[in-house]
DNA sequence: TAGATTGTTAATCGATTAACAATC
DNA sequence: TAGATTGTTAATCGATTAACAATC
């Protein structure tokens, strides 16, 4: 049996929040039907791109007419698995845990910071937003209650390999890495690395870049 | 006169940052020498892909025997213009903006976040890290002063344009914004947009696939 | 010299774009 | 019907990979 295509390429699953965030955007200003160069343009892609990127969906819009904002914020939506809530588990309440517990916006796309985890005896008992902090040896036993499979990781760089097999462990295979260490994803699990200071480090390529061209009178 | 083309393509620019914090971790270890198949395992990498990244820097090894680790770890910590401080502004000085100002791991690469902007009259005169808080409408008087060509957006999506402007006014050309709203970067400036909220999407569309195949027994 | 590893070329792969027949 | 816009095909573009002559 061919088993047909399941997932759209990587780069396509990477726009799609902002293709959502522009139909929200659409939808709150009562706005009924948008077409692939609008929206495209929102995106700040090209309509042919976004087209395409639908068609990876198997989301079809009416050709003359364009797309229905609100069935079309509902099919992305869909695509991106935002129905009903998501309990995460997050490891590591220092600053950065801390404001993330705290951030609005995780809960109106329907994620919820369902516990926290640190080593730090102070913290223990603490409350971040809708968690609680725990001590760090009890995630296996409290994740067999909550059962979250989405895990952050917020440790200093030289705990997170531990604490994303831990997590493994205890069921989490979709894992968001804020550790300024890349972790090698264990077999059967996704993890994505978001690096604060690789950011910086790329904006002071381009600028030592532009400002080498000043100086030789590029 | 033909110029010889000057930037690296930016997936490599983006891997840079990972290929040095390997280089670091190992010089830490006094490794003296590091051939690019060891390096691109350590970085996830292929050898051919960082080999030819490097070329893009022009930096060149010895056929036989590999790298300097030293002299490779400061070839491309030049290229990412990591030499001194970088002085660098930020907006927002809420959890997330305190978080970024007290991340020990900018100082450690050369970024200083110089000073803190915010419109809350409570959070004026606050310290956060190296920061203190001051007067949004003080922007562009303190930063002819301080002339910081980084900037730092932690607002809220509403507020995020009109800080970018303003940063532009006051000089500032490379931008990371945390704000959850793509932010068109303004002529002659180059916005990095980081948007937490889109991260764990994406996880979430990785999920609500590998769940799907799961229940229809793939 | 023999063995190892680079730097680069050419082949491959995959994503983006342009164009247009199909459709409303 | 005429005008607009889709969905998809084929062409283009650019990045990754494999292979190997050059080099230490």
């Amino acid at each position: 049996m061919i088993t047909p295509k399941r997932t759209a390429p990587e780069p396509t699953v990477v726009r799609l929040p902002t293709y959502l965030q522009c139909l929200r955007r659409l939808e709150a200003a009562k706005v009924a039907t948008v077409s692939s160069a609008e929206l495209a343009d929102l995106a700040g892609v090209t309509a042919a791109q976004f087209r395409k990127d639908l068609s990876y969906l198997g989301i079809r819009g009416r050709p003359g007419v364009g797309y229905d904002v609100q069935q079309l914020s509902a099919s992305i939506a869909g695509a991106l698995g935002l129905t009903g809530m998501h309990s995460i588990l997050l490891v590591g309440a220092g600053r950065l845990g801390a404001a993330l517990c705290a951030y609005p916006g995780f809960e109106q796309l329907g994620f919820r910071i369902a516990a926290a985890f640190d080593t730090d005896p102070a913290k223990i008992g603490q409350r971040l937003g809708n968690a609680e902090v725990h001590p760090a040896h009890e995630l296996l036993k409290i994740n067999a209650r909550l059962g979250c499979r989405i895990g952050i990781v917020a440790v200093p760089a030289t705990a997170a390999a531990g604490v994303v097999d831990e997590m493994v462990r205890a069921g989490i295979r979709w894992i968001l890495n804020f550790a300024p260490t890349r972790v090698p994803a264990p077999e059967g699990t996704v993890v994505r690395d978001v690096d604060l200071t690789h950011e910086l480090e790329v904006l002071s390529y381009y600028m030592t870049l532009a400002c080498q061209g000043e100086a030789s009178g590029q």
